[in-house]
DNA sequence: TAGATTGTTAATCGATTAACAATC
DNA sequence: TAGATTGTTAATCGATTAACAATC
C-alpha cells in the first residue's frame, strides 16, 4: 500500500466532498454505522459506485454491518487533506469577496480567510467580516508575512490574468478563480475554476429542453 | 437530422458555456474567424475534443478556414436556450444572496433577477441592488404574479429542505442551489449544485497532495 | 450457522483522441 | 492547384455497474 503510487480516478476525487457532506450529516444526528446503500440513496448514486470509490482507500467498511461513520469521515478529510488549516486571501472586495470573507463554511473546513485585497481606497484599511482590508500592492509583503497559500479571485473578468499574474509572483500556491476566464498560470500554480454563469447556463438548458 | 432525437453527451453539454465564454471573447477583440485549434488551445483541451462537441450540433465550420465566431457563438446560444429570458428568485437575502442579487453576470446572460424573500423583517419591503425584497409567506402569490422559473436557494442548509418544498409547491420549474446538502425533489423539477466548498476542497486536496 | 453487506471482478458503457479523408 | 482545417472514424482510455465471492 505505497501512498505515492495509489493512483485515484479524478471522478473519484470529485465525489469526495459529497460524501463528506452525507458523513458530516449522519454524524450530527448520532448515527454511527450506515451502509453503502443508505449513503447512496442519499445522494442519488449507486451503492457500487460508493463501494469502488472508497476502496481505493483500502478496506474501510465492515462486511455485513456497513461503514463507521467517524472513521469514514476522518479517513476522508485525511484524503481530502483537510487536517492542515489553509490561509487564504481574497482578492477583490467586491460583493462576491465581501459574501466570501463572511462565508462560515470556509471556516467550518478549515480554510482562514486572512486577507482582503483592494484598490479601492476607500476599503483600503477597513475590515469586513472581521478580515482587514489591505492595499494590492502589499499583496507581496502580506503574503509572506502571513503566510498565504491560497488567493480566491473575485474581481471582474478584464482585470483577472493581470491579478493572477500578481499573485502568482506573491508566493502563492493555488488560485481558486470566479472570473468567468481561463488563466494561464505556471503548471505548479493549481487552479480551480467555479464559474457560477457555467452552472446556471447548465440549468437554463435543461430548463429549455424541457420546456422549449 | 431530427432535433427530439439528437443524443448530447453530458460531457459535452457541460463544455458549452466555457466555448461560450471564449467566443464571447473572440468576439468582443473584433476577431471572426478562428480554427479549432486556437479555441482549444486557449482552453487547455484538444482541438479534436472541440471539433466533436460541435459535430453533434452539424456542420458549423468551414474546411479550410476555421469557424465563423459570430455564426457559432449564436448557434451556442440557442442550444444553452438562451434565446429567452428567464426569471429568477433568490431565496435567502444573507451575504450570497445579497452579491448574486447584484451580479451583472446573470443579466448579461438573460436571467432576470426579478424578487428576493426572506424571513427577516427587517428586510422585507426594502431593495437589495433594486431587487424587492418579499417575505417567504408570498412565494406562492408572487412566483403566479412576477411568472418566476428558477429558484435560487440561499438559505443556510438547516433550511434548504424545507425551502425546497415550498418552491415546489409554489410552482417553480428549477432550483439553483448554494446550500451543501442535496434536496429531495419530485423529477420534474432541475436541479442544479452549485457547492461551493466542494470547488474548494478539490483544491485543497491537489495542494496538498503537492505540497504534504 | 444464517443473514447481511462489503470489496472486487468483469462486462458494459461513455468519453477522449489521433489520424485522415473530405472539402473549403 | 496547394494549403489549410474541418468533420468523422476507429482505437483507446477511463468510468460505471451488476453480480457475487469473501467475510463480518
Amino acid at each position: 500500500m505505497e501512498e505515492g503510487l495509489v493512483v485515484i480516478p479524478k471522478a473519484t476525487v470529485s465525489r469526495l466532498p459529497l460524501y463528506l457532506q452525507a458523513l458530516t450529516e449522519y454524524d450530527h444526528l448520532g448515527i454511527t454505522l450506515v451502509s453503502s446503500e443508505e449513503i447512496a440513496q442519499k445522494l442519488g448514486i449507486t451503492s457500487s459506485q460508493l463501494r469502488k470509490d472508497l476502496s481505493y482507500f483500502g478496506g474501510l467498511g465492515i462486511r455485513g454491518a456497513g461503514y463507521d461513520v467517524a472513521c469514514l469521515l476522518g479517513r476522508i478529510k485525511e484524503i481530502l487533506g483537510m487536517q492542515k488549516k489553509r490561509r487564504l486571501a481574497i482578492i477583490g472586495a467586491g460583493k462576491l469577496g465581501t459574501a466570501l470573507a463572511g462565508y462560515r463554511g470556509l471556516q467550518q473546513h478549515g480554510l482562514e480567510v486572512k486577507a482582503l485585497f483592494e484598490i479601492d481606497k476607500g476599503k483600503i484599511g477597513t475590515a469586513i467580516a472581521g478580515v482587514p482590508v489591505y492595499p494590492l500592492a502589499e499583496l507581496h509583503a502580506q503574503t509572506a508575512r502571513l503566510g498565504l497559500e491560497i488567493a480566491v479571485l473575485t474581481v471582474p473578468a478584464a482585470a483577472a490574468q493581470k491579478v493572477a499574474d500578481l499573485v502568482v509572483e506573491a508566493g502563492f500556491k493555488a488560485i481558486w478563480n470566479f472570473a468567468p476566464i481561463r488563466l494561464e498560470v505556471p503548471e505548479n500554480i493549481i487552479v480551480q475554476y467555479e464559474d457560477l454563469v457555467a452552472g446556471v447556463l447548465t440549468l437554463v438548458h435543461h430548463l429549455s429542453r424541457k420546456l422549449g
